[in-house]
DNA sequence: CCTGAAACCTGTCTGC
DNA sequence: TGCAGACAGGTTTCAG
């Protein structure tokens, strides 16, 4: 199993101890006393994704994680010392432990009972079955600027801002342009490429960009994403960055032209 | 419905 | 060297 880019044992079957929170705001359901006194006890079965959500399945509950900016977990011995920004740590009862760790403190964990609600808002898995005819439907029934509405989690799931400009810059396709002007045949390219993009990030750890994230390789596949200025990749001309909805948003004016 | 801004946070980098 | 301001892999909420 990889956690934050490194191997970790698997937490399989493994049994909670105890937990604790040491930024209570990263708990956001339910309070710190009855998350204490409920988890305690019980033992993992699964470990799945949904969207950008980590799933730790207990036995009658689940343990829902979102790294946000800069989450990352660990799971190792006890016996190591604690890191500056372990914000919340669940311990087993064979003597290792999960810690989350999260410098911004945007990261957040949810203990619920019943998860089927949780995730009822979410758009499809770019990786689980959508169709191009059905991502099309998807891009037609609105009329927003395509970057801002890839990255909407409730019309799809798991796109984030590296992704969406990688994406969008391999399948030619201007940030701006609005979803609904774009043809059947490009959202079915948009499609490949997003999940081509997110393969890619999976199969290298995702990117280690700035001091946050380690062990990743994706920051060595990027074309566009932190190349503002640089020469494009397919035809030399300068990487553009601007601001598009209040994120930094990077393009080839020339592969990705506008309208 | 769509867009942009502000808020939530800490750490790093840039420019004066 | 010091310090202010901008900026960062995300999401929610609110104003226009």
């Amino acid at each position: 199993m990889k956690f934050g880019g490194r191997d970790a044992p698997s937490i399989l079957g493994w049994s909670v101890e105890k937990v604790s929170v040491r930024w209570e705001k990263t708990l956001a359901e339910p309070d710190v006393d009855s998350f204490s006194k409920k988890i305690s006890g019980m033992l993992v079965e699964d470990v799945q994704r949904r969207a950008k959500f980590i799933r730790i399945i207990l036995c009658s509950a689940e343990l829902v994680i979102h790294l946000r900016m800069s989450g990352d977990i660990r799971v190792e011995s006890d016996a190591l010392p604690l890191q500056p920004h372990d914000r919340l740590v669940v311990w087993f009862t064979n003597g290792f432990r999960l810690a989350f760790n999260d410098t911004r403190k945007f990261g957040r964990v949810w203990f619920l009972k019943e998860a089927a609600n949780f995730f009822e808002g979410l758009g499809p898995e770019p990786l689980g079955g959508l169709t191009k005819n059905d991502f099309h439907t998807l891009l037609q029934r609105h009329h927003r600027q395509i970057k801002p509405l890839l990255m909407d989690q409730r019309v799809v799931a798991g796109l984030g801002n590296i992704y969406t400009d990688e994406a969008l810059f391999l399948a030619g396709i201007h940030p701006l342009k609005k979803s609904s002007a774009i043809s059947k045949k490009q959202a079915g390219k948009l499609l490949q490429e997003i999940q081509a993009v997110l393969r890619k990030g999976i199969e290298t750890n995702g990117a280690s960009i700035d001091w946050i994230y380690r062990g990743g390789q994706f920051q060595n596949e990027l074309h566009v994403y932190n190349r503002t200025g640089l020469a494009c990749h397919n035809c030399g001309a300068e990487i553009v960055k601007i601001k598009v909805g209040q994120r930094g948003t990077h393009f080839c004016p020339k592969c990705q032209p506008e309208g």
